[in-house]
DNA sequence: TGACTATATCACTATATGGCAATATAATTA
DNA sequence: TAATTATATTGCCATATAGTGATATAGTCA
């Protein structure tokens, strides 16, 4: 992030862009474990067959899963563990904010409301 | 993102949503070293005044940045350091892509076109 | 080959939102 | 108070996309 040309800043943009969706944050638990078929996929999320099959290309297409056809079915598969770090940042980031706002809560001085006139 | 439940799942999706523009990363790109105000925003990044101040209330509002008005102007800082550390990541990531298939690139066999009939 | 299953794609709708022009609000100064 | 500057908000349009139903494609087995 230090002095990135624009052009650089779009494609890390994109990469959000792509880890912004509830479906498809859905989509990468369910493969924290291990590679998933599509249908198992489809079960465990409980999405819409047509809806994984989109998520799951534009998943691919971003390098953050990868496609492992076998036979009639395909497995798709974690590659970027990077996800991870990502997606752990961020939860430690929202509980510190609520965290914080708890503690502004207590903080109220509701029994001295000394603003008042 | 070990067994997170859909609703925090939702918060995450909500904060990538928030980086997932260009436009708001640019801000945020102006704001790297230090407070700056409306003004100097617009004319670092060249957007529209408008759509300047949109942006900076979604980031205002997802906790990123702080607003510290100051008379007339406003100024605006970075509070939540951890967007370096994301966008470092996945910047991280994406050269590393880049490495991958330049490297896809070299080993093409492409003087021993052994593949075709 | 024909039936069946698994996955992918297409066409479509509904919704969200980035950008912009215009306007509103607020602080400053003459 | 009037004029000016800085910022915020509103209304609108254009675009992107998540979701869905229907269809297409591909592998498997009888």
């Amino acid at each position: 992030m230090s002095s990135i040309p624009t052009a650089a800043l779009g494609q890390v943009a994109d990469y959000f862009k792509v880890l912004s969706e509830l479906s498809r944050l859905q989509v990468l638990c369910t493969l924290k474990n291990g590679a998933k078929n599509v249908t198992e996929i489809i079960h465990e999320t409980g999405l819409g067959q047509a809806n994984v099959s989109k998520h799951l290309k534009i998943l691919t297409q971003a390098g953050i899963i990868q496609r492992q056809p076998q036979g009639v079915t395909v497995y798709y598969a974690i590659t970027d563990l990077i996800i991870f770090d990502l997606c752990d940042l961020v939860c430690q980031r929202l509980a510190t904010q609520l965290e914080n706002q708890s503690q502004q809560l207590k903080n109220l001085p509701i029994t001295t409301n000394s603003s008042l006139p």
